[in-house]
DNA sequence: CCCTATACCTAAGGTATTTATGTATATTAG
DNA sequence: CTAATATACATAAATACCTTAGGTATAGGG
């Protein structure tokens, strides 16, 4: 996977997760990322963990650190104003696919 | 349309069109997007003309300049090199599609 | 006991954008 | 005829996101 294509879409996919699957942790939304997508697309953590302070500094994530035995873990979860403003995103992301689909396999006529 | 999920698929987008079109010059590239997309992608001049010039560096790209009457344009063609090289972009970038879909679409069950 | 996995984090550097500006010709509307 | 818009190229400063590389620490398996 060429990984300049990645670029911007990051916070959106954040966004939609954890619409999805309600609360996660940083560590969690990478290995659910490499599940689903099956290893092509790689999260790394200089990436996933200045968006989510991005998020959360934007007033769009809200965080709970959980303690697991010696361990803590961070949650993250929606806002008000990030379910707001997620449904946006998503139709942005939408529009985006739509487009790009239309660019990569334009109608043969 | 948010601006942030184009960034990084614009080299593909250039290449693509390039393949489909023959030789295009820049401005009708900016157009093509805008027509092929009704207004959602806009790419400025600042981003293409650099990503241009990027790509004819790497020797993806050649240009021919061609007078048309006082102005002049700048033709750009795939390369052999740009022509074997496309194929993987947009192979990646097919990949790039269906995972952010599985992402924004998970199945439902 | 060591390696890998889990789990957080930051900093330096690279690179593709946006925004702003510049130049010049062609065309259209008033 | 002239002013605004469209066509057509280009670059530079600032911004933003990412990669790469490093750091810390606990848990578990061989």
């Amino acid at each position: 996977m060429n990984h300049k294509l990645f670029r911007g879409s990051l916070d959106t996919i954040i966004i939609k997760l954890l619409s999805d699957n309600g609360p996660m942790y940083g560590y969690e939304i990478t290995q659910k990322v490499k599940v689903m997508t099956s290893s092509a697309f790689k999260i790394t953590e200089g990436a996933l963990y200045p968006a989510l302070h991005r998020l959360e500094n934007k007033g769009l994530l809200d965080t709970e650190t959980k303690n697991i035995g010696n361990r803590f873990r961070k949650y993250y979860t929606l806002t008000e104003s990030g379910i707001k403003e997620s449904s946006q995103m998503l139709e942005d992301m939408q529009a985006f696919i739509r487009n790009i689909q239309i660019i990569m396999n334009p109608a043969i006529n």
